[in-house]
RNA sequence: GGGCGCUUAGCUCAGUUGGUUAGAGUGCUACUUUGACAUGGUAGAGGUCGCUGGUUCGAUUCCAGCAGCGCCCACCA
């Protein structure tokens, strides 16, 4: 436990200073929760678990704004259910991010002129974990000095030994069980990582290019027969090895069969008949290049077409392109043209916009070439991960994105998960050099089934999404069957950004149920994107971040955690001010000084007492009143919490402390409190004061938990408390507390204080001048004799003070000072002397606001008046028009009479 | 080509199943340095809730169309 710097038994006030320095009690308090272990989950705890998988963050990169808004997020859940009696396991951790990170690397080794060749493998992968090493820690503090409440005792690694062991474990299961196979097949190919990526790693772009139209010249035919194609890639043409046309085309049913020469390549290609090809877009002729495009794989395969490969993995031309081999794609498709239109071959060029296909990581267009992959069949997951969220075992949250899950996840396509880098899990396959045996296991096999020693291990690693599927279960210890995985799994809740709903998100429902049986969470919470200033996406490899801890360091943790709670509205993209950040410094500031108002005002060495002992009878307007606020404060943050309403819970609980708690609570305790006042008063006072304190800070501290906790250690101790607020209970709705007739007492008391604040402010009668309001009852006011009873008792401690006002609290017969100026509240007067200058023009603001107040009793009415308002409306809405109905009309009687009053005295004078 | 979202005060944004006089932060105006807080207090100005229709007793809220902006998915070369 740190020490204080002072403490309520040395002197009131002096306990906390006066302006909240953030950064000194940050660190402290962090430090004293490790102490603690307060974040430190027991597998054999009675408590029902609660858990959370953290999004693991790469291992080498920095805490961006979407880390620290997801991070809050997943930190408010935990912490309050901490609070709240869970055993409360917030599993940390990070990825090894295979290109990402072997980028960054390699980079580092291009600034010496060097390549990870020139390294060699093993060199290579030992200078990424020293790299690990160096910078590794970096995210990880971060997380800590946002205030992360993460376990860190089961801090993970996707490439540490047991995660690696998971790894092989569901590669080798997999495979055995036909869902791992390899192949030769069309790939997205990055030239620049030279590797193989999937699907969801391709970027497309709308980007303006242009459409090249090529006669290819018909074999045995006249000078310029022949089909015309239309291609964006003429560098490709090397690679065709066919012109497809549309079966039912009239314009090219005899070519069908027939040969046409490929230009500048001297070879002969056949015309096929294929349904793929639109009629409308060119020509109607396509050339097929079944090694270097999807679609036209597809052709290939259906028509027994051989495939040429034009391009190499770094995307040059090979000497299939003759004359153009070795030149980079772009150079050769300028060669190409210029030499087709030499050749009278180039028909025309035109614009054309269309979408290219960019590697994720490096931005370099993709190009489609055929290679030998391995890949995981995956509609039989696919199918029970549909099911699980159809049939609501997993909730996706907003709703919204459940569409888009079934969208994605009915027209997934295998995942091609082996890429040809250094940085990952190798995949455990070793090919026999004897044979063409191929060995899959999790051990590291001597000899083939043959009997051959001759293995040699696959050398290509696992794409990096494939091992952080298995997040969820393979923290917790599977394969072995621990006490974490029996206790924590499945998993409470996942926090996450939507843009890996994909990636990651579906991926672990359909390992999570494929390996562990079951849903490996209950809930989904899907936040939207924290964008920088253009709208974009921020992203480690764009560089384009902003860095928190800058925030964090100028405004204070519990601040930063606020502004972004505040703004987590479900399903909107996050658009960061700072001046946001700025205001909910200020109201972090507010309650710190609430705290050390109190903490003035609560006698050295005193016991404050519970406000359960005390009598219920002694409590007046404004006890029953607050308590009756907190307790609804209660609920509603409980209840916001609870689906996940982040701002609104946020919200609840700002507007409570701010506009309930400082400017009206403290305000009118502030006489009790006065030296001289009721002892009794003053202890009842302070025991409110702290007790509903005591109980908002609880409620906070899942936002903003280190201020919370350092006020919460200032404050009184009473017997049985937790030893911190990290492990305080979470506060509980008190029903009995519920008090809606304080509440509409207290409403209309205030409506009286700020009617004579508002005169004082329209006639600018300065603040230090008493001023002596007439409280003016009217004769036919319904329930006058309660309220005049209320206001009578609570003039003096209430209404005076906070208007510095001295009241007089007359009925109908009574005359108001002649110069009087009025505001209406409820049907009732609040006259005030303002001088005859400033009632003169008195006279004019009355009749607007007459009118004004008359319009909305006739539109009141005549909502009133229409039968089928009252017969189909709820008896309830209806009841509501009614009594505004006759509050309008109270107040316009009330203005009526006062205008009138004021015309008769300017007229009299 | 499909799908989704957004449009509310000068700016950044809330607004939970349709029902008080539509809110907050910030900015602006006036007053205010009274022993919690000037990172404060009091009061005020500021919005035809994108446009047009429809459903309804009643629409910022539900539906359709339109306009503008943004995102996701997709094999028209």
């Amino acid at each position: 436990m740190p020490e204080k710097t002072g403490s309520v038994q040395e002197r009131p006030g002096t306990a906390l200073p006066k302006a909240l320095e953030p950064a000194r009690i940050e660190a402290r308090w962090y430090q004293a929760w490790l102490d603690r272990g307060a974040f430190t989950a027991d597998a054999r705890s009675p408590k029902p678990p609660f858990c959370i998988v953290i999004p693991p963050p790469n291992v080498t990169g920095s805490l961006h704004m979407g880390h620290a808004f997801n991070n809050t997020l997943q930190d408010i859940v935990i912490r309050y259910k901490r609070m709240d009696g869970f055993e409360a396991l917030w599993v940390p951790g990070t990825d090894h991010a295979g290109i990402a990170t072997q980028n960054v690397v390699e980079r580092q080794l291009a600034a010496k002129g060097l390549s990870r060749h020139d390294l060699g493998r093993e060199a290579f992968v030992e200078r990424v974990w020293a790299w690990k090493a160096e910078s590794g820690g970096t995210i990880i503090k971060q997380l800590r000095r946002l205030g992360a409440s993460c376990d860190w005792t089961r801090e993970r690694f996707t490439m540490d030994e047991g995660l690696s062991r998971a790894v092989r474990e569901v590669f080798v299961r997999l495979y055995h069980d036909g869902l791992i196979y390899r192949g030769g097949y069309i790939v997205n190919w990055c030239p620049k990582d030279e590797t193989a990526i999937s699907d969801l790693e391709v970027e497309y772009e709308e980007t303006q290019g242009a459409l090249y139209h090529i006669r290819y010249p018909l074999v045995g035919g006249a000078p310029g027969e022949g089909p015309v194609v239309a291609t964006t890639r003429p560098e490709t043409m090397f690679g065709d090895t066919a012109v497809a046309v549309h079966p039912e085309d009239e314009r090219y049913r005899d070519l069908v069969g027939r040969e046409v020469e490929l230009p500048l390549a001297g070879r002969r290609i056949p015309v096929v008949a294929d349904a793929y090809v639109d009629r409308e877009f060119g020509s109607g002729a396509l050339k097929v290049t079944p090694a270097h495009d999807p679609n036209d794989f597809e052709i290939g395969r259906r028509h027994g077409l051989p495939q040429v490969v034009a391009l190499d993995t770094h995307a040059r031309m090979t000497e299939a392109a003759g004359r153009y081999q070795g030149l980079d794609r772009y150079e050769a498709r300028k060669r190409i043209v210029a030499d087709l239109e030499a050749a009278g071959l180039l028909v025309k060029t035109e614009p054309h916009q269309h979408a290219v296909g960019r590697c994720y990581r490096c931005r370099t267009v993709i190009e489609p070439m055929v290679s030998t992959q391995w890949f995981v069949r995956i509609k039989p997951l696919a199918e029970p991960a549909i099911a699980a969220v159809r049939e609501g075992r997993i909730r996706i949250i907003p709703e919204q994105w459940e569409t888009t899950y079934f969208n994605w996840m009915e027209n997934i396509r295998d995942w091609t998960i082996s890429r040809q880098i250094w940085w990952g899990h190798r995949i455990p396959a070793w090919f026999c050099d004897t044979c063409d045996d191929i060995v899959v296991a999790v051990d590291t096999p001597t000899t083939c089934k043959n009997g051959h020693a001759t293995l040699r291990q696959e050398t290509d690693v696992l794409d990096t999404w494939f091992s952080s599927a298995l997040w969820p279960f393979s923290t917790l210890g599977w394969p072995d069957r621990t006490p974490d995985l029996e206790k924590f799994y499945p998993t409470s809740l996942l926090v996450t950004g939507f843009d890996i709903l994909f990636f990651w998100v579906a991926r672990m429902i359909m390992m999570g149920l494929r390996f562990m049986g079951r849903e490996p969470f209950r809930d989904v919470y899907i936040h939207a994107l924290v964008r920088d200033a253009e709208g974009q996406k921020m992203s480690k490899s764009k560089g384009n971040v902003i860095d928190p801890l800058v925030m964090v360091d100028k405004y204070g943790a519990d601040a930063f955690r606020f502004t972004l709670t505040a703004l987590a509205a479900q399903g909107r993209d996050v658009k960061l001010a700072e001046e946001r950040i700025a205001g909910y410094r200020n109201f972090i500031n507010k309650i710190w000084n609430a705290a050390r108002f109190v903490l003035m005002n609560v006698d050295p060495g005193a016991t404050v007492g519970r406000v359960a002992d005390l009598p219920r009878e002694t409590l007046d307007l404004a006890d029953r009143w607050i308590l009756s606020r907190a307790a609804r404060t209660v609920e509603a943050v409980r209840a916001h919490l609870d689906a996940y309403r982040f701002n609104d819970a946020a919200a609840a609980i700002y507007d409570f402390l701010w506009h309930e708690y400082c400017d009206w609570y403290i305000e009118l305790s502030k006489v009790d409190l006065s030296p001289g006042a009721d002892p009794a008063a003053r202890a009842r006072r302070q025991a409110v004061l702290v007790e509903v304190l005591r109980e908002a800070l609880a409620l906070l501290h899942p936002i903003a938990p280190f201020v919370t906790e350092e006020i919460w250690h200032a404050l009184p101790r009473r017997p049985g408390d937790a030893e911190m607020l990290v492990t305080a209970p979470f506060p509980r709705p008190d029903p009995a507390r519920i008090d809606a007739a304080a509440e509409d007492e207290m409403d209309f008391v205030q409506a009286v204080i700020v009617a004579a604040r508002r005169i004082r402010g329209t006639y600018n009668l300065p603040p230090a001048r008493r001023i002596a309001p007439f409280v003016r009852f009217g004769a036919a006011d319904g329930d006058g004799t309660r309220r005049r009873a209320l206001l009578e008792s609570l003039a003096r401690t209430y209404i005076e003070p906070l208007a510095n006002a001295e009241v007089t609290i007359t009925g109908p017969g009574t005359a108001p000072p002649r110069w009087a100026a009025a505001e209406v509240v409820r049907g009732v007067e609040v006259l005030v002397e303002v001088g005859e200058a400033a009632i003169r023009e008195e006279a004019a603001r009355l009749e607007k606001e007459l009118a004004r107040v008359e319009g909305l009793a006739a539109g009141t009415r005549a909502k009133l008046a229409k039968a089928d308002f009252v017969a189909r409306a709820p008896e309830e809405v209806v009841e509501k028009e009614r009594a505004k109905l006759a509050a309008y009309e109270a107040d316009a009687r009330a203005l009526a009479d006062n205008l009138a009053r004021v015309r008769a005295v300017i007229a009299g004078a």
